[in-house]
DNA sequence: AGTTATGTACACCGATCCGTATGCTTACGG
DNA sequence: CCGTAAGCATACGGATCGGTGTACATAACT
């Protein structure tokens, strides 16, 4: 078993060294989201991936680019293992992204883009893009179900996720319940009454 | 006489000095929104302000203090006049309060929380503060509106302003939009004996 | 071998930050 | 008129920040 997990990013596969990149990227993981970007130093990130400031700064041409990468390597399984979940129907799995656990801090996307105050940054743009691209998981599980208007129920229940998330760090209170019930609400509403597996025909049929 | 304690801010005040605390809230109001809380120096915002330094550290003891005290005034116009709207039916008021101006930048109080990083902070406290108040007026609204559970409405809608203002922000676009139309499936939900739409002066004993 | 990429250790730089110290100027009130 | 206090200007201090430079060590692949 190689001990190192993965390590392709060279252009020429070069495979040497022990793994800087993915220690710093690490601790990036761990101190961004407990201290946020802005309050985190490289000094502090580094002695905390046992890197030495210099290799940082080879692997990463600053800390904007180390920003950018952490947030384009944030692959949440949180959310990404929910829409791959073949033992749910499309409206479960609709309403299991509202299952996060209390302890998750807050969406890293809208932390950065509230740190770095700036829409041109990289890392914005990064943040945009993971956006979008839930909203459209989103009405395509929606689309699955059956609901009348895919992207707009998609990108709905997007920001019910942001609501929930952005609420909860300012209440310091798990807002994802609330947000649960709004989204059975919107769903139930999407969804005429559809034949499928979703709903066991409770509802008046059109 | 009383000599007027400077933490009096009414119409009446300024007999003496030159009302620099004003200014530099003033400024505050302006940078905080521009840049952020921790982009803005306490030169820049003196320069701003047309304060001295010195001036602005016997005003307020430090810029924590400073940045809470931009929060506690920030009484947004924004929403408060919203409910005091005697033109609009409670369920007209509720939606208006999604009537946003697309220039509007992001709710003070949820950048405040992210850029502070501290729930701790006397600042995080009044955004908690201000976020419970926006939903309990909206629950007022909602029982007004007749609404079959109020404080549940008031805290739905409120998540939804609050991931719209998130969403804005991460998106670089308007979400308020998305927001009022669920907030529309929401009341129209909530509201059971709701006959028809626009509708005046009916039973509101309470 | 030996070369080359990768990583280390540590000092250092300029900039910026928050906050303070010292002294001076102005506006008002009696 | 003078006294008091609010405000002004500026420089400084200590800390931290992002980022470099230099010299040395290690591993890998030829």
């Amino acid at each position: 078993m190689n001990p190192m997990t993965e390590l392709e990013k060279g252009p020429t596969g070069r495979r040497r060294g022990r793994g800087a990149r993915e220690r710093i990227l690490g601790a990036s993981r761990q101190l961004f989201r407990e201290q946020g970007i802005n309050r985190t130093g490289m000094d502090q990130l580094c002695a905390a991936a046992q890197v030495s400031k210099r290799t940082a700064y080879q692997h990463f041409t600053g800390k904007d680019e180390l920003v950018a990468e952490y947030l384009r390597r944030f692959d949440p399984a949180v959310l990404s293992g929910v829409f791959d979940r073949a033992d749910l129907t499309p409206r479960e799995r609709l309403l299991a992204a509202f299952d996060v656990s209390p302890g998750t801090p807050l969406c890293p996307y809208i932390a950065a883009a509230v740190e770095l105050h700036d829409p041109q940054h990289p890392a914005s743009r990064y943040a945009r893009d993971y956006k979008k691209a839930v909203a459209a998981r989103l009405a395509d599980t929606a689309r699955e179900a059956g609901a009348a208007d895919p992207e707009q129920l998609g990108e709905q229940l997007a920001l019910l996720i942001d609501g929930a998330a952005a609420r909860s760090r300012v209440l310091d209170a798990d807002a994802f319940p609330t947000a649960a019930a709004v989204a059975a609400v919107l769903i139930d509403n999407a969804l005429p009454a559809a034949a499928g597996d979703g709903r066991r025909g409770e509802e008046v049929p059109s």
